[in-house]
DNA sequence: CGTCACATTGAATCCGGTCAAGCTGCGTGG
DNA sequence: CCACGCAGCTTGACCGGATTCAATGTGACG
């Protein structure tokens, strides 16, 4: 899934032995929390099955989702490296099943296997890439763009494949223009568009995309 | 400077002597780069004077400044961690010292030193804290209010203090654009009105906070 | 079959970008 | 030393993309 390999990877046995003693198993129910802005993440969180949303309550009520996390993706690094609170919300988008280790434990082995270490720097690293791309994005891309890109970028990872062999894409009105910095009247106004010129097909909560190289065009990707 | 210390904190005496033998230092005039986009970094920066611009030159010729680092910062890691190019670009604003080793050792040592690794991931992880925060700003705050955030963030770290005692900033209208997402003249009129408002003293290439509390009151901080 | 959440569409509004014109500080060279 | 040129800055007028608000439509589920 991930080509610089997953947070384990390669570490050593002693550490291993130690992760897999203290690992516990943590489901949670869609649209639940499973980390909270402020909250001192008692937790590492990998995500097993199901979809996480990673998104920012500002003071006035809006919400910027960061991104989607999907299997295999793990939840806290940062703040359990760092023994700080959490910056960012992260919310069950589905049924979500996780393991999970004590933030104490993470944080003793990060300061002792370097490979865990490393790993977790490339993952963390890679998150950087990423948000770095979005800021530029955010202000130098139309809202058209943004949401044919979140689109896209939304299917690469967490598309479900229908029979005739399209993406869906399992976001509502609201989460795209959540995740674009736009509005829900926006990206319906898009999607209407879209849909008309059979880009996509949009249904409630959903959005098909029937022909990914003009989307592309489209968002200039 | 740092609370979570430098990226050399602690670090074993092997790994401490091997740094020593492989560091070399170089200097940068102003405007020249550090490194490029797209470019395999061939080595690990650390500043020891001057600033360096983070940005990302985007296709159609927007310069979109991520942040400013000054001396302590480390330059770099992310790439040489994950051994791919930079994805950003990264220009000395003013004459720039900098110590440097080489990308081959840098990546070893993170495979061998965890405290490197861990020290490493807490400073990306500090990036990352930033990076979600102005994303967040960028799409959901006024041009006014992101401009007078900046001014202060900016202040916080590399303010000029001036006989007065107040906070002077280095940075011409362009380089606040560039900042902000936003534009020269934006820019202009925004600090216009703060000079008649008595907020700010702005001449050519600077900005001087004759009052910081009002300023933070705009910026809603 | 009623209800509620999600979605569509139009109209008005506004923030901030774009463009044009001109000003000002500063270094340079005649 | 002054004139020149240029880069940085200011200001006004205009425009347009996207938000806001309101009204209405529609799919899903008990």
């Amino acid at each position: 899934m991930d080509i610089f390999g997953s947070l384990f990877d390669g570490i050593a046995p002693g550490t291993q032995a130690q992760l897999a003693a203290a690992e516990r198993r943590r489901t949670f129910p869609a649209g639940t929390d499973l980390l909270t802005v402020g909250q001192q993440p008692e937790c590492l969180y990998r995500i097993a099955s199901g979809r996480v949303k990673i998104w920012r309550p500002s003071n006035d009520g809006e919400a910027m989702t960061l991104d989607y996390f999907g299997p295999g993706n793990v939840l806290g690094i940062v703040p359990v490296a760092r023994r700080e609170p959490m910056r960012v919300t992260m919310t069950a988008a589905s049924r979500v099943e996780t393991h999970c280790w004590p933030a104490t434990t993470i944080h003793r082995l990060l300061g002792e296997d370097a490979l865990l270490s490393h790993n977790a720097l490339n993952m963390v690293g890679k998150a950087l890439n990423i948000l770095s791309e979005r800021i530029e994005e955010a202000n130098s891309v139309n809202a058209e763009q943004r949401i044919g890109r979140a689109l896209l970028r939304f299917a690469g990872e967490h598309a479900i494949w229908t029979a005739d062999h399209h993406a869906a894409i399992d976001l509502s009105r609201q989460d795209i223009a959540d995740l674009t910095g736009s509005t829900l009247f926006t990206a319906s106004r898009v999607l209407s568009e879209w849909s008309r010129q059979g880009v996509v097909k949009s249904m409630r909560g959903r959005v098909v995309i029937r022909d990914p190289e003009s989307l592309a065009a489209i968002a200039d990707v």
